[in-house]
DNA sequence: CGAACAGGTTTAAGTTTTTAAACCTATCGA
DNA sequence: TCGATAGGTTTAAAAACTTAAACCTGTTCG
């Protein structure tokens, strides 16, 4: 219960910690409106550099958010969801099932326990 | 479309930034588990000091994600997870919503070809 | 082959986060 | 009022994160 809550959260960190940059949002929603894209197109449309871009890429990658494609010499990213969204939907789920909608503030009375 | 996207990914990063540390988690949990509780028992129960506690308390407030109440001498701090839960299931339906559950991901087979 | 190009890695510096010590404020009871 | 307790704030240092310059690897094509 409690446990689960707890695994379900600590799953959850580097999703959390990947998607706590702008930048790295913002490599998500590019690659989301224009499809897969190489390094340099990339940081063509954003304002860091380019070992910055593939540092994010790197990060991206471990968290499960992209992947890579090599074609000769380019390797396009593109996004893969899947995975991190559906550890946050379990997430979500087991919170809100734990925790009533309906606020859970606690009685004065029952804060002295 | 995309437009949307962005703007619940940006309004999800400060609960992207409070859920991204263990001991801000472990606070959520405690306070999940046992309920409203002051400074001093949750400090009891971690391995942090006092000020540091006082510390994440302080941002998980200026998340939403707790609630603090005064009696006499003693601030309890309980959980109010509505606020935060609801952006993250707005972003989720929308990112699910956008992206077919069935994907274009690339096998590691396909991507050396 | 060898020059040009795409892109990853290392490094070093700047910035932000996290932390605990020291300090300050407010409440309660004697 | 005074002392003890609960707890927030400031500060300074350590750790982590972010970044760009310089460097290295691998591919393509003349």
């Amino acid at each position: 219960m409690g446990k689960l809550a707890m695994k379900l959260f600590r799953e959850c960190l580097p999703v959390f910690q990947t998607l706590s940059d702008p930048h790295r949002q913002d490599i998500v929603l590019l690659l989301h409106e224009n499809g897969a894209m190489p390094v340099n197109e990339l940081t063509a449309r954003l304002s860091i550099s380019r070992p910055a871009v593939s540092h994010h890429l790197k990060l991206l990658l471990q968290g499960g958010f992209i992947t890579c494609e090599q074609r000769g010499k380019m390797r396009y990213y593109s996004l893969s969801l899947e995975e991190p969204v559906a550890l946050l939907r379990e997430l979500l789920s087991v919170v809100e099932a734990e925790c009533p909608p309906q606020s859970d503030s606690i009685s004065p009375m029952e804060a002295k326990r």
